[in-house]
DNA sequence: TCCCCGATTAACT
DNA sequence: GTTAATCGGGGAG
């Protein structure tokens, strides 16, 4: 599948969320495994957003999103937890997409044994989660194998939008964008319907 | 330097 | 439904 090029990126980041649904993440381990998985959730995080981690400007942590699209910004949180954006907007802007639940496509062997988990449907649905089965964190540097691909062959699917999660400001902003199904975060299997 | 709290998760009742 | 875990960022002093 081609990758996506960084000028893809290269907008706001309320473009781009929406367009990273159906998209692949793709890794490359060290031992050459390669991880999928397919983008069903992302939040967008503008500059001028009370919301955002670049709302009060170029601090040390927040430099790569203000940095060229396309790079990867992951923070800690929560002491425990990192969580993976994808950097938007032209060099300058601080702005970036939260990649919040993916359907896993391959390796998921590998992702169990960094979730700790067997369960397919937990591991990585969440951002904490995601960021946890592609083992991504803050030590990840420029020129690390992980990109973005664009499936020529997938069906264009219903784009649904509300709300972000887990904010106390800018909650009034419906940047965040899911496909339904069970992979997407603070969702359960379907239940079996009554009738 | 101190202090609060977070773009979360798992394990509880 | 509630809450502990766990620590870095950043504002206040």
């Amino acid at each position: 599948m081609p990758r996506s090029p960084r000028r893809a990126f290269a907008r706001p980041a309320t473009e781009v969320a929406p367009d990273l649904l159906g998209q692949v993440l793709a890794r490359r381990l060290s031992d050459g495994r390669v991880l999928r998985a397919r983008i069903v959730e992302t939040e967008a995080y503008e500059q001028d957003d009370p919301a955002s981690h670049a709302y009060r400007g170029r601090t040390p942590r927040v430099r790569v999103m203000f940095g060229p699209p396309g790079h990867l910004y992951v923070y800690f949180t929560y002491g425990m937890h990192h969580c993976m954006n994808v950097v938007t907007g032209p060099k300058g802007t601080g702005s970036a997409v939260l990649l919040r639940a993916a359907q896993p496509l391959e390796g998921m062997d590998r992702m169990s044994v960094h979730r700790g988990t067997d369960r397919i449907l937990d591991l990585c649905r969440g951002p904490g989660r995601f960021a946890q089965a592609f083992d991504v964190d803050r030590s990840l540097v420029r020129g690390s194998e992980i990109w973005i691909e664009r499936d020529p062959t997938a069906v264009s699917a219903i784009v649904r939008s509300g709300p972000r999660i887990g904010i106390r400001v800018g909650t009034d902003r419906p940047w965040r964008f899911w496909i339904d199904g069970p992979w997407v975060s603070l969702s359960r299997p379907a239940a079996p319907s009554p009738r």
